[in-house]
DNA sequence: AGCTAATCGAGACGGTACGTCGTGTCTTTTC
DNA sequence: GAAAAGACACGACGTACCGTCTCGATTAGCT
């Protein structure tokens, strides 16, 4: 018999597990923190054997990194302006770093950087938000509104707009859970505003 | 006869054992990371025996924390201008990211912001530095510089400004590191400008 | 299919850790006494980790007791004759006392016994012992050479006789090693004529 | 001036504070057992510093050796004949181990020997009860009720002896306690007159 | 009355063992 | 061959004691 595109020999591996694993593992973090995110709590909450989790992740370090991108989903975002796509952008990641895998991912990352560098680096996980940030200077420099995405002045105005979310994410959490999508709106809008004018424009 | 600030009974705490653990915490921080800073580790760097830090501090985490405010060193920074005081903060702070014991101090901000626990509360952590901000603002209102410290813009300027000290650490460190002391201050002197013109002056 | 007696799930016990451990036990606790008898110190000599230890006992003097007991071996008497069992059973036990593990077992009898502690009550300890003892007179009441083995001089002669070895394994020990083996058959039939002298045959 | 017999320098050893860690050291072995008699809770109980206690002894184990001789208190016994001696010392020995003292004498005896015989060797513990029972022999050789203290008959009558004492100890002990003292002394009759009978007497 | 000196309580010190827990690997049966 | 279950060697955790040490305070005899 022949098959033209032949499986591994074996049982397949089960689909649904990645994501009762993944699941979990967001879970555990989330709800024990860095010390209490342990492999085997992981593997108890998913319902899963751990050598099952170790096929997929060489460590667990591994897991939580993938587990956080594997939950992210940035919006395609193209308003026409810069003003309108820098809203968008400001609004979702501030809704995002109030979910648990947002939250995360920042701490992830934060606690990777300056590591040796070895399993999380900050350009791993905050390469989703780095990849939207730079098709909107893209799109900005095509219509003329700034000079290019390498100008001096737009790499700060990216740190200082990435970094004001990051410290609100930290700080002013329960301030921010507070607020309703009306007031996020409001509060990215006025953010914006300086930003823009920061920039000269 | 009366004494009516007697010192405790029992033998005194020795002084110098608090400096060597400390200084230890920070070296095995630095050296193997969060996951390979190691109590037993600090202690043996140390000299000291085990009990001697839990006589002082209550866990490993607890320890840190208090490692690295030991080790801050805010300066007194008083120039009688905004551009001068913003300056002068955002130059050290730039340089003090870079030293141990400012990485670690983000690093266990971060960590341990959003944990239900206590232990590291970013307002611990970040109390020194939120305090000299707090006085540059101070000073500026006074100065008739600023409407006030609770203004929103300040309070948007004030975050992106420390947001991005700490993306650049978290980030930028081997450019950061590599720069001298006229590169600092050239970078301080560019991003001060932009938050001047962003608060419209 | 059906397994009525299937073996539990997961990867089966090492039984071959069971006697490194139990040996490496008696080994500790001959080699360095009650108070350098650790844990860490058996696990190391076992090559095994503390786990593979306490998943087996519940603590250090749990392993201690039934360390003796794997390595106690009763033997088989029944020579026909009361003189002759006594005879049999005297001298194995006074050459058990000598052993590693016969000494330890004494040990931890009288170190157990009367303790509110339950671990290692003599009963659990000489439960062997008593049972061969058990057994001899049973075997010496069918005969007719006794009234009984609830007898009071019956009873009182076992004591006597088992004390009679536990003091000579405290007290003697340097001198009964020095004895060889017609040595020890020659006080035995001293000791068992004064015992069957005692009990008026 | 001149002093034939002057004391040392310095403030005297408080008298008083021997006895009240002696008997701390008796009430924590006996209450906790070997494992939870520590030198800590000695001095707690007995309102005393360590200090104190390590001026007067070498360590722990000491302590409890010295404690148990401290409170052990033979009787004189000469009654005139080989029974009435007998009878005497074994019925105070029998009322002797189920005393705090008593016992913890036993313990550490029998936890002592076969060590390297460095602190607790029964010859220390027992030297008080051996010198008994030498006197009690030397006696009966004098009224030639006995060939002498080292004939075979003798030496094992007297382990036989001092075994069933502590083998009573050790496992009888609750049955023991339940005896008044007309029901000792009728234990001590029954075995004594069965010793006797060993001895051909 | 002042000096010297040992003792007292308290408790910190460098260590070591405890029993628990989590790691990443290995070994077993079942699917 | 993947799955679950769980044993394995290892090593850190935070606690408890050890026997030593350093304190200030006390208590004597000797000047």
């Amino acid at each position: 018999m022949d098959h033209s595109e032949s499986r591994p020999a074996g049982r397949p591996r089960d689909a649904d597990a990645d994501d009762r694993i993944i699941d979990a593992a967001l879970a555990e973090y989330a709800a024990h923190g860095r010390a209490g995110y342990s492999l085997n709590g992981v593997a108890r909450r998913a319902g899963v054997g751990k050598s099952s989790i170790y096929l997929r992740w060489r460590d667990k370090e591994t897991l939580l990194v993938d587990a956080v991108h594997a939950r992210a989903d940035a919006p395609e975002v193209d308003t026409g302006t810069l003003e309108g796509d820098l809203l968008a952008v400001y609004s979702w990641l501030l809704q995002h770093f109030l979910t648990e895998a947002g939250w995360v991912a920042v701490r992830i990352a934060v606690d990777g950087a300056g590591e040796d560098a070895t399993w999380a680096a900050p350009e791993r996980v905050g390469a989703q938000h780095a990849m939207v940030l730079n098709q909107l200077w893209a799109r900005a420099t095509a219509r003329g509104e700034i000079p290019g995405p390498d100008d001096s002045r737009v790499r700060i105005a990216t740190r200082m707009m990435y970094g004001d979310l990051l410290l609100r994410a930290m700080v002013d959490r329960p301030q921010l859970a507070a607020l309703d999508e009306a007031g996020r709106a409001e509060e990215s809008r006025f953010v914006v505003a300086m930003l823009l004018r920061m920039l000269g424009r």
